[in-house]
DNA sequence: AGCACGCCGACT
DNA sequence: GTCGGCGTGCTC
């Protein structure tokens, strides 16, 4: 290991965030630098962020060595973060300064610790008192000896700023600097958590005592809905804070955040720490600084807080492990939950990884011993699982434009009856995925992309669900000119609420979709009001598949369960399999049991079947031995191999010559195929073209892409990116 | 990533 | 004769 403190001149290697691909040397600043610090460099003409990375390489003549200008007053970046940022980037073939672009992504990371004004009581009298003076004063006294800021105490005053100033002026009250991030409230770990029996206490107890080792481990946590996972969870997170480290809640939706931090709140006593897209910058900068400082014990956020600068983490929680939106999916593509696990290596933190219908890969990874496993099974009289059953579509009679079958409005009417709710699930957004042109059968496309456009009625307009391209529906048909002969085709979950209108009047209808809801924030109003009973018959996408509970819903109907059944992804099944349980889990939580109805046109598909049986490890074993048999993941490796451009040709030329040329792959024993079009094969006015690469799962994967991709060099204003373990595969 | 340098087409 | 297109290369 080399020093760890860089004296003033000496030579040091800095990492900055542009793309330049290594290090560059500079000379270290007046006083010094510590290693992993994050400093201010001159490159050219310009000032950039940069991390110092090493002792210099001293290739480069020292004439020509510049100075770091200044060190940012931040914590400097610890070992396990610049070896964490390394291996990450080499396991995702991400250049280097892109992954550190994902750990410097905090606002004002430059400034100053900026310091904001407050005020408290001072022990003066003004000379003069009004009314309004007496407001803040008795706003200050009743507050004790806490601070305000000068639009808070004016607010809550109920006057204006210049009164609080003028007190000031008297002594009457005192005007202080504070750091304007302030330290977040302490969680307290040894509050009373949840009463556990069983299985959960010695979930909890194994997981506490995982947590103690302090070393890297990974326990897949299983647990249905109702089976008090995230309270058997939260205890790991206390151990975790009794031992004074830091742990990390990552979660899938920014939706769930709200509810969850609740939770966190009645078990700790305090919220913690949130950083996801939807926190306010200063939020995000208070959420960086104090996760550095160690101030903040507890974060709960999106994937990107795997990249937050903490002191000491010795936990991280991956809820909902199987969910997809944990790949990222542009930019620097890499998946969160593998990341976490690579994270904890370094760190020496535990990983858990929960859900109640974990990836095939962490099934795998169970079974080969390489995680410890806890299954949690539902609590007594908490909820059980649905009655499922499914309906055969080829029996039911169907009329066109209809997708509510008889047999799933019988069973819907009869909840109407007994006032209890209903879910009808089709993870289909819009009112319909495809409009038709009944002169000359033209599809609406998006000008950009190859996608179909969507029609959203509540919008009054067709929209690219690929770049979210929108436009008013055309009353004529855009490819023949006829008016009047625009057809919607296929049903979206806004047209199913019109089926639905039409076939229960008078039962009231909500539609939860995440394009329906401006933010949030009021999407997770609908649904708590949903949950309190504000609706009868529930429509939704994916997003009710995801941990809400409906205590008084009993019926959930699956619209179309063979929806990601077809096609050649290999994780259709194991996606299909997953979301129907998720939805099937909605049904009947309280004391209430509840039915899952599957309209399918394949009842004998084995998914369906493992769905209806409710043999989980029984799908699993299946859906293994068909990957162990292909040799694809988890049983292979893959990468997907995405070439973006203006000129199609150039990109296919492109494609077929690395196929051709692809020696460095066989010599592992790689296979390539391709090129074709990719999935949507034109986004944003880019073509995009597509090799799929498919190794042993000890193939030395990655280093042989890099060797074959150097071969090439790419047409004008092409992009070539390699997507490692790729979610998609069409 | 920016930014300069540089080499070929249509303009005051 | 120049303005400006963006291809190529450099930044410690």
């Amino acid at each position: 290991m080399s020093a760890s403190w860089h004296p003033e001149g000496a030579q040091v290697a800095v990492l900055t965030t542009q793309p330049l691909g290594r290090p560059f040397d500079y000379r270290a600043p007046e006083g010094g630098c510590a290693q992993g610090a994050f400093v201010e460099v001159p490159l050219g003409p310009r000032k950039v962020l940069g991390v110092v990375w090493g002792a210099g390489r001293g290739e480069v003549d020292a004439a020509r060595l510049r100075s770091i200008i200044r060190v940012l007053d931040v914590a400097p970046m610890r070992a396990e973060m610049r070896q964490f940022l390394e291996r990450a980037a080499e396991y995702t073939l991400t250049p280097l300064p892109a992954m550190l672009r994902l750990a410097t992504r905090a606002p004002g990371l430059g400034d100053p610790p900026s310091m904001r004004k407050v005020y408290r009581r001072g022990s003066g009298t003004p000379a003069r008192m009004t009314d309004a003076r007496r407001r803040v004063i008795e706003a200050l006294e009743e507050f004790g000896g806490l601070s305000f800021t000068l639009k808070e105490l004016a607010e809550l005053a109920g006057t204006s700023s210049g009164v609080v100033k003028g007190l000031a002026e008297h002594g009457a009250i005192i005007e202080e600097d504070t750091p304007r991030d302030a330290p977040y409230p302490r969680l307290d770990p040894f509050l009373p958590g949840a009463r556990f029996e069983g299985a959960q206490a010695q979930g909890a107890e194994r997981l506490r005592a995982a947590v103690r080792r302090e070393t890297y481990g990974t326990t897949l946590l299983r647990g249905v809905t109702g089976s008090g996972k995230t309270e058997v969870y939260l205890e790991a997170v206390a151990q975790c804070l009794e031992r004074g480290r830091q742990a990390l809640v990552l979660l899938p939706e920014i939706a769930l955040t709200s509810e969850f931090l609740t939770r966190v709140e009645a078990r700790f006593g305090a919220r913690p720490a949130e950083w996801h897209s939807g926190v306010t910058m200063t939020e995000r900068r208070r959420c960086w600084r104090m996760v550095g400082a160690g101030e903040a014990q507890l974060v709960v956020g999106a994937r990107s807080a795997l990249f937050l600068p903490y002191r000491d983490l010795g936990l991280i929680i991956v809820d909902e492990e199987h969910d997809t939106s944990y790949k990222q999916e542009d930019g620097v593509l890499y998946n969160a939950r593998d990341m976490a696990v690579l994270r904890a290596s370094f760190c020496g933190a535990h990983v858990v990884l929960a859900s109640a219908t974990p990836s095939l890969e962490s099934w795998a990874n169970a079974e080969a011993g390489k995680y410890d496993r806890i299954d949690l099974a539902a609590r007594f009289g908490a909820s059980v699982l649905p009655r499922m059953d499914t309906i055969d579509m080829r029996g039911e009679p169907m009329p066109g434009a209809q997708w509510i079958s008889p047999s799933l409005a019988g069973a819907v009417a009869a909840r109407l009856e007994a006032g209890e709710q209903t879910l009808l699930f089709l993870n289909r957004r819009g009112y319909a995925p495809v409009t038709l042109c009944r002169a000359c059968g033209n599809q609406v496309g998006c000008d950009n992309c190859d996608a179909r456009m969507v029609e959203h009625r509540f919008q009054k307009r067709l929209v690219c669900h690929q770049c979210g391209e929108s436009r008013p529906v055309p009353e004529a048909c855009p490819h023949c000119t006829v008016e009047g002969k625009m057809t919607a085709v296929g049903p979206g979950v806004e047209r199913l609420a019109e089926e639905a209108a039409d076939k229960f009047p008078g039962a009231r209808i909500e539609v939860l979709s995440s394009d329906l809801h401006g933010s949030a924030r009021a999407l997770k109003a609908r649904i708590e009001a949903i949950a309190q009973g504000e609706a009868d018959i529930v429509i939704g996408t994916q997003l009710v598949a995801k941990g809400h509970n409906f205590p008084n819903l009993t019926l959930v109907g699956v619209i179309d369960a063979d929806l990601g059944l077809q096609g050649s992804d290999l994780r259709a099944a194991e996606r299909t399999f997953q979301l129907m349980r998720q939805v099937a889990g909605r049904a009947g939580r309280a004391e209430k049991p509840g039915t899952a109805l599957l309209q399918t046109f394949q009842p004998e598909h084995p998914v369906i079947r493992s769905i209806l049986a409710g043999d989980e490890e029984g799908f699993w074993r299946a859906e293994a031995a068909e990957r162990r048999q292909a040799g694809v993941p988890p049983y292979g490796r893959m990468a997907g191999i995405v070439l973006s451009g203006p000129d199609m040709a150039a990109l296919f030329d492109l494609g077929a010559a690395m196929a051709r040329r692809s020696e460095p792959l066989q010599r592992i024993g790689a296979q390539v195929f391709g090129p074709a079009p990719a999935p949507i094969a034109r986004v944003r006015g880019r073509h995009r073209v597509r090799l799929l690469v498919k190794a042993e799962k000890a193939a030395p994967l990655q280093s042989a892409l890099a060797l074959w991709a150097a071969q090439f060099r790419l047409p004008p204003n092409a992009r070539l990116s390699i997507d490692i373990d790729p979610q998609s595969f069409l």
